[in-house]
RNA sequence: GGGGGGUUAGCUCAGUUGGUUAGAGCAGAGGACUCAUAAUCCUUUGGUCGCGGGUUCAAGUCCCGCACCCCCUACCA
């Protein structure tokens, strides 16, 4: 156990202010098939995700709804969870919540390291401050009108001088240290694009940040003796130092020399929307460097989900529900239409026909029916049993060449999260295989030489087996049944956790082969065919 | 305003350091087969590579200009 390498996943932890929405659901769904996939790969592997509860507008949607804040954001991660668990199957370790009381002291405590490191200081935040839009504003984003009144010019609405004691997080010393990191480890962040954009903005110079407050009280407390002597009043968190430490709390920070810490950070994989690429990128790295902990590997940022090309929005009222989706298609062809139809990383553009498309097309045609001709074959004239094969020939190791260079090639895509790149060159192999069995023409081959026959069939399940035990991390439910079909012994969980590291169904049996005389049942079909609802 | 990216078949996109007749999937057309989920296989229609210049023996691929589209330009999560 312990001599499996670890790998550490998270997503981001979300705010619980309103219901998830598909893009929640893909960010989810990619990292548990990122999870999964290290498991089957024999790795020790920890997949975080969870809520990020604190923050002025949890406490006045609280207040507004008569309710406490932790009430609050008890009943909204417990909504994200449900969708977690109910609607996405999503295999996570840990879902953690920023009000767990383990989270306090990890945030806490990296506070204090970065005190420690003479990196926090007191001093005021000022600036022009919007009433109604709750955030400040910079010089030049104000303008001053007629009436002799400043305005947002983004916003339109009347802001006034507000000076705010705050600690501040020596951001500007940090700049050259980033640079060098951004330099020496081009993987850092991905995808390039992003990645650039964070270099320039580095590039273009950094400001002390504040991360502190004193006007609301929902969030981690600063620690009173760290304060005292400096200031009466009461500072919490600035909500991104809190947020981001939840990567450290889930490792088990702030207990440095624990086991699980030792083997748990840095972490290998952080997937973030790009609406928060800053945070990970630039404030994470530094935060971590003055505290003197390790950095993460990675930082992998998706791209956004549009609505036939439209963002989605509610004023427009074209948000999906994973919920929904998962109830028209189908869990299974949900996660494989996300991660097969866009190159992660980049922004994606859905529709029904696209969704349809992937569905019948790539799961019931091609992949679905190969399976069900090649075991509705075995199943009538092998004696419901795996068959045993003849001798070999040129195009029988071909294709099982090709199916064999499957695991290689999806191996390194997901190291560098490239899913559909894996997705697209696993369906063409299986066009080869249609091709190949097209050819090979078993049904004829039962007239003629039911030896052969028998061989071509075995190497079709075999390539199948293949295909199945990869898209097990796509695919959990439909894999499975796939596996279960070829009558490959069960074990693991596909995925869903570290039972799954070996054994029969895990990529360590990926070059095996299919014991001949395994009895099959009958085969129902495993990938439907979308059925639109009949129109009344 | 400044910086970056994009514009390739009906649709979604690949196109390496410039080099022979510009590719894939889906959709469309024709044929084959009948084991299979009206699935599969074979063949095939379809592109002035946004527009205009330029460099070069040779440009989708480099340079300049133009037109649209998108992203970034710090403290809302």
């Amino acid at each position: 156990m312990a001599s499996r390498p670890s790998y550490y996943l998270t997503t981001a932890i979300t705010y619980p202010n309103a219901e998830p929405h598909i893009g929640h659901a893909y960010e989810y769904i990619s990292a548990d098939v990122m999870a999964r996939f290290k498991r089957l790969d024999g790795f020790d592997v920890r997949f975080l995700t969870g809520t990020d509860e604190h923050g002025q507008k949890v406490q006045q949607t609280a207040e507004r709804e008569g309710l406490t804040p932790y009430e609050l954001a008890t009943r909204n991660a417990q909504a994200i969870k449900r969708v977690d668990d109910e609607v996405l199957g999503i295999s996570y370790d840990r879902f953690i919540r920023t009000t767990d009381q383990d989270h306090y002291e990890a945030s806490q405590a990296i506070w204090h390291r970065m005190v420690d490191a003479g990196d926090i200081y007191l001093d005021k935040y000022a600036g022009w401050y919007s009433v109604r839009d709750e955030r400040f504003f910079a010089e030049d984003e104000t303008e001053l009108r007629q009436d002799g009144q400043r305005y947002a010019a983004e916003t339109q609405t009347p802001v006034t001088w507000t000076e705010e004691e705050s600690y501040f997080f020596r951001l500007s010393s940090y700049q050259e240290k980033l640079l060098e990191l951004y330099r020496t480890h081009p993987e850092f962040v991905a995808p390039a694009t992003r990645f650039n954009e964070v270099i320039r903005f580095v590039e273009g110079g950094l400001e002390d940040l504040s991360i502190s407050r004193t006007t609301f009280d929902w969030g981690v407390p600063v620690p009173k003796e760290l304060t005292a002597g400096e200031t009466d009043l009461n500072h919490v968190m600035y909500v991104w130092v809190d947020a981001l430490t939840n990567y450290l709390t889930g490792a088990g920070f702030p207990h440095t020399d624990s086991e699980e810490f030792q083997r748990r950070w840095p972490a290998d994989l952080h997937i973030i929307g790009k609406d928060i690429s800053r945070f990970h990128c630039i404030f994470w790295p530094a935060f971590l460097m003055s505290a003197g902990l390790a950095l993460p590997r990675r930082v992998m940022i998706h791209g956004f989900l549009h609505n036939a090309g439209e963002k989605m929005s509610k004023s427009v009222g074209n948000v999906v529900a994973p919920a929904a989706w998962t109830q028209t298609y189908g869990l299974d062809t949900v996660r494989f239409f996300l991660l097969r139809e866009f190159p992660y990383g980049q922004d994606g553009s859905y529709t029904h026909d696209a969704v349809v498309g992937r569905k019948n097309s790539d799961l019931a045609n091609n992949l679905g029916n190969l399976a069900q001709r090649s075991l509705s074959m075995i199943a009538k004239n092998c004696d419901g049993a795996i068959p045993e094969p003849a001798e070999l020939l040129r195009s029988d190791v071909e294709i099982i060449e090709q199916a064999d260079s499957l695991l290689a090639l999806s191996r390194e895509a997901y190291q560098s999260q490239q899913f559909h790149r894996a997705l697209e060159r696993t369906w063409y192999v299986l066009g080869e295989a249609n091709a190949y069995f097209a050819e090979q023409a078993p049904w004829k081959l039962k007239k003629t030489d039911e030896a052969r026959m028998r061989t071509v069939l075995y190497v079709t399940a075999e390539v199948l087996r293949r295909v199945a035990l990869l898209i097990q991390a796509v695919m959990p439910t439909s894999a499975t049944q796939l596996l279960d079909a070829l009558g490959v012994e069960p074990d693991g969980d596909a995925g869903a956790t570290n039972a799954s590291n070996v054994g029969p169904r895990s990529f360590a049996a990926f070059r095996d082969k299919l014991v001949p005389g395994t009895p099959i049942s009958k085969p129902q079909p495993i990938f439907p065919r979308h059925e639109e609802p009949q129109e009344t």
